[in-house]
DNA sequence: CTGTATCCTTAGGGATACTG
DNA sequence: CAGTATCCCTAAGGATACAG
């Protein structure tokens, strides 16, 4: 695909994350706080080896993701959300919203969907607190 | 790819709107307000018209759109958005949000921007409102 | 004008094996 | 465990021509 097709801003962002797969990632990043590569791979939809790894050196290319090693396991690296990753929360609250109410199969909690209606901004401090929070879980 | 890879709202949005070209369409439709096939053909992106005529075909058998035939001349057809497809409006404005504060070269007008920020609710009123207005118009 | 159809090339992706 | 590498196939996309 051509890059820099325009500077509309719904065009940038889907030059970065217009695809099947960087926006699980950065669900599993957010939602269920994983930060290993073994993590990510375990994702429902089942994600190929090479395309996590292709697309994790995308996110961090595009500066929404960070690697480091861990500090208590040095074979480990941490994938961890910039600024520019956690400014993603909304726009994965809104996608939940629509998905959770347009599949009749969704597999969202109810609670966390009315929640997020109810009160975004809330919602949206709430797991920026998770994300810092190692002990705090947003979806069990 | 397989479909049905989870019932994650997030990837059922994905699997219908995860590509580059599915949601320039949608917002041609909600902030340009175009209807046709002829401007939306015109995107300053530039879709091929095999891509556009698949999609719009996808997006019809979603749900989010439909086709009618405009009243005013029979070899034009309108395509409007469902209440499927104008819930997307929140998605788009977060999208907007998104890409505007990390594109540099950004052509979203920042007016815009800061109305949207500043409220959202309102600001997803006016857009509804200017869909059903012929003569009300988003971005100018 | 509104699409289809075709051709061709590239990118995306699944499976699996393999390396440090 | 964290990736790379490979193979192979399909899907996506660009260009263009053409039909109703």
């Amino acid at each position: 695909m051509k890059t820099n097709r325009s500077h509309c801003p719904i065009n940038f962002a889907l030059e970065i994350f217009g695809d099947k797969w960087t926006l699980l990632i950065i669900r599993d990043l957010i939602f269920f706080k994983k930060k290993t590569y073994g993590a990510l791979k375990n994702s429902p939809e089942g994600i190929a080896t090479n395309i996590l790894a292709n697309r994790l050196n995308l996110l961090e290319d595009t500066g929404i993701i960070t690697k480091r090693q861990d500090p208590k396991n040095t074979k480990v690296y941490l994938y961890e959300l910039t600024q520019k990753g956690i400014d993603l929360i909304p726009v994965m609250l809104e996608m939940s919203v629509w998905g959770a109410t347009y599949d009749a199969k969704t597999a969202a909690p109810p609670t966390i969907i009315k929640r997020i209606k109810k009160d975004r901004e809330a919602m949206i401090k709430e797991i920026k607190a998770a994300l810092k929070n190692p002990q705090k879980k947003i979806i069990k």
